[in-house]
DNA sequence: CCCTATCTGTAGCGATCACTATGAATTGAG
DNA sequence: CTCAATTCATAGTGATCGCTACAGATAGGG
């Protein structure tokens, strides 16, 4: 038994509610805005997405996915300090995107401290293994040094998010670099 | 010609708002909200602060005469990068305070990005006195380096929002001054 | 005393919030 | 075809938003 079918295409909804999300915020990305965004109309969306607070769970956890894969692309770097100086570099031309909204959703959303938890995590994961791996210092404390780059990476989106150029937020990274040690 | 005398400090009441907006954001503080912290009903606030707006532009411009105090006192340390130091782990342990909200407000709230601006000037300047004095080497970018502190006190600011611990935010505090050259 | 000026609380303004009741429209199954 | 199932758009729900009209209360000047 099937009924009426659908009249959008849920993956372009849910692309549209990210877009939304992601400049304005949960707060301010107010159902009417969401509809219009998403071309559907208020029953649609709940029906579809449950509410409010699914149709974002839906939409961070999509764009993190995203944000995993270039996060794993840095990581494969052959040393650790690369994968942190292209982690770096790819944030800040990711932040400063005319193509899409300023900064980051993960790192700027107060509700996603979860997601900014398994960041932390998988860059703590990563200079581990640089360090076993002899391209950083015994030294270093992973989780320090990880969390570190979380606050740079979150003040380089909220950089961003105030109107600074892409060589600024890029100056930024290029400084963080310099708070790596060398082995 | 003198009418009937205000029932509430102004000051007083002003105090319970920055409290509120830095705990809540502009946002999130309602009017409803920030009449019952601060004591008084809707019409009073109007009257005394004028509207929303003007209470905000009030209470963060308190707020941020008070970080200026903190960063003046820590500037006037001998070198720069003392001064630095002195900046992160004042900010770590302010972030953190359980005597006040959770983070930053000028650092947090989106439309204080000019107070920002007015913090990265006085880095960069500090910073600058720091390469004329011979303390940092002549390599260091002022303005660059400011950016970087800005983002990573924006980061300290969120982790300790994120319930970070003083000692977490002290530790990104600390990596960061490796990024500080010496001379 | 009266008058004016200012502040007070109550009560409610229109706009917007997240969300939904309702019934028409569109499908496949029988 | 009819029927059940599902989605559609319209139009609204109560709650909260920032803000204010109004009238009673409290002061000083005459």
């Amino acid at each position: 038994m099937a009924g009426r079918p659908r009249s959008f295409d849920r993956d372009t909804a849910l692309a549209a509610a990210i877009e939304l999300f992601w400049r304005a915020g949960y707060e301010k990305a107010s159902i009417a805005m969401l509809t219009q965004a998403m071309g559907v109309t208020p029953p649609s969306l709940y029906a579809a997405f449950g509410d409010k607070d699914r149709l974002f769970e839906e939409a961070s956890t999509r764009y993190f996915e995203r944000t995993c894969e270039a996060v794993d692309a840095a990581a494969a770097e052959p040393t650790a300090r690369q994968a942190i100086a292209r982690m770096l570099d790819s944030t800040a031309r990711a932040h400063t995107d005319t193509d899409t909204p300023l900064g980051c959703l993960m790192l700027t959303e107060p509700r996603l401290a979860s997601q900014r938890e398994v960041l932390h995590e998988r860059l703590a994961r990563r200079i581990t293994r640089g360090v076993t791996d002899g391209d950083l210092p015994a030294s270093v404390r992973p989780e320090q040094l990880a969390s570190f780059l979380v606050a740079v990476m979150r003040g380089m989106s909220g950089c961003a998010r105030d109107g600074g150029t892409t060589d600024e937020v890029l100056a930024i990274a290029e400084a963080a670099l310099a708070a790596v040690p060398q082995p």
